[in-house]
DNA sequence: GCCTAACCGAGACGGTACGTCACGTCTTTTA
DNA sequence: TAAAAGACGTGACGTACCGTCTCGGTTAGGC
């Protein structure tokens, strides 16, 4: 569960509990729901709110209770789709920094993740608010993580004082991203990560070394 | 123009022509229509080729005629929204590969290019036809233009023999991708083209040099 | 209290009372909150029982509980508003017709009467229960005061005796029911009862009278 | 075609015509249609602009692209429905109310006529739009001829002067409407016309004939 | 200078999905 | 157990587009 839990839907509660409390297992049947749907191939445009209240057996309007976009089940389906952020070894820079990326280049194979997300990024990406939502929870914190790598590594030598590290960062970052987006016939292979840690690094260490 | 001109909606010309030929005005008109809806900050999902038809003064079938699709009616708005390929100066790989990385750099900054750009490309993800169009004409040509420029380094002696020219253009394109998809905070600050290709550069130069 | 008290929806009392009673003053809430909701104006359609609910400050199945239908519902509201059965007189059939006709004159003007009457008719002919028990509780029972008036009346000579009596009273009450119905301009007019009882009677008296 | 041919759906229609014409076809499905559904007893409440839709092979914006209400739809419905004002033979006064008062019964017995009207005569009531047409188009013409055969009865002596023609038309008419709403157990029998016919004039016709 | 075929605008057509609302049933907590 | 609150599946509401189809009215050759 990476992305923050606010969901603004949520009935004001200032009163304990009124009424029949919202079925959870209604609300997992539905994201589940469209997860299939999108692994199945569905396309993002087929994915109308009728077709997947259909699929999980379920009436519209209780999808409209809790979510008023399409955008915003989707930033719930990207939560739960997400996968757990990696445990750093924390042995060196250079490791943990090929764990980071490893872990970017398990998203992008991975089966349900990889489907969901690769179709629901596009969505993301045109929609202002899941994109906000998607950034603020995913994709700044694991840069904020990368970061705090480089800069250990500055600081025991492994990475070179002078260089900018948000540049660095992006030429680690960069080549996955473009293979994923850019280059969908280049292949994730495995020790990829490897490859380009070291090539960045090698490049940037300090000449003393 | 950039993309191929083979549009399949034409019909098929046995006799040389019967009838009223089609106006290219009407054409024209269409096509700027999209661009300027789409500069106006219309939401994609508000592109309803009803209004497409409504803003150019022109019916949907007229429409129709000349596209089977949505998709194929963006394909030739990127054709129309792609700025030329710039021109190599030619004295250096490295000068080669600044200058391919600043129109880059201007293609994410270029008001009309990156407003179109930047909502289109979205869909392209999601849709494979035009991905694949687009990729085609643009994407993969303009690869091997960057890996015919490394390729030239390499014999020259700016850049190491042993290092792998795939992942080194995906060093380079990759900041400047990171930065107009991930990191909309990110600015395309002038110089960053020629940072990007020196931090590259240094690290992979021969050590002879 | 005209309409039978028989209300289907009590339960099945077998032990004496089990639990919370049920509230009369929620009952009678609810069948206010309908006849106030008529007499503004509020048209029948949008008289759902979620609007009714909301109106008396009550669960909708407090509603259920007490009435499987709308019909079962509106047949009450009737019963309360239907105005008590007029004494007769006694002095002549002239007069019981004349106070007869007068009090169907004045539920046609009563505005709480008139408003929910004339309003719930209209949905009483689309519904056969609850005009049914209209029928059986108020229009038959008035009819059949009306036809005993009249056979006293050829008993005592005011009306000729090869009258058909059924036909006399139709005679009597249609022109009251054609002006409701028919003809929302003609006004009520004070008088008008007499006038009506005194024309037919006049046709219909015995000639040696 | 009694009603009045003023459909306010039509586009207003100053150039001669624009686009594709609406299909006439169409319209009558639609309206045959509705009639089927009330013929088959289907009850109002089911008479869903969805269902109607449906049975008549039709999409939905078809049907409010011509009527903007299910009101509307109805008055032309009913337009459909009304049966032709009945020819007056003219001999006599008599003659003449019998033919109209026949027309009358013959509409309250009339399978589709009957089945159609008495359903949609309840909507009409709660619907003031739809009741001023009628109102409008049916009763009060039909209303006007049978005062001015009344009037005519007075001239040629055949009805007294000092009668109030307005008391003796809902006289006539008034049996006929409480035998078709109040009162569905009394047949409309043969004969019945003239029976009412007779008894009014009887009573009100000149001492001296 | 016609003829004729295709184009053009407009918009009707059968559909599908939208987001809202009411239906009648159900499941909570509180009294 | 009643009562309020409100969630639930269902389905109609009226609107907007979809992509196809007619219309009347251009607008170009080719005869």
């Amino acid at each position: 569960m990476s992305l923050a839990d606010s969901r603004p839907q949520q009935p004001q509660q200032d009163c304990p509990v009124r009424g029949r409390p919202r079925s959870e297992a209604v609300e997992r049947a539905i994201i589940e729901g469209v997860m299939k749907l999108i692994e199945d191939g569905v396309p993002l445009a087929d994915l109308s709110i009728e077709r997947i209240a259909r699929t999980a057996g379920v009436g519209k309007a209780t999808i409209y209770r809790r979510w008023s976009d399409k955008e915003d089940l989707f930033i719930d389906v990207l939560r739960a789709a997400e996968p757990e952020d990696p445990e750093l070894p924390g042995t060196s820079a250079r490791d943990d920094l090929v764990v980071l990326l490893e872990s970017l280049r398990q998203r992008g194979l991975a089966s349900r993740s990889s489907a969901i997300l690769h179709n629901v990024y596009v969505q993301m990406k045109s929609s202002p608010k899941i994109w906000a939502a998607y950034h603020a929870t995913v994709v700044a914190p694991r840069r904020r993580i990368g970061m705090e790598v480089l800069r250990r590594g500055q600081e025991n030598g492994e990475v070179r004082q002078d260089v900018d590290l948000d540049l660095m960062n992006d030429m680690l970052v960069g080549p996955m991203l473009v293979r994923s987006l850019l280059r969908p016939d280049a292949r994730l292979e495995e020790g990829l990560a490897e490859r380009i840690v070291d090539t960045v690094l090698e490049g940037l260490r300090p000449v003393s070394s």
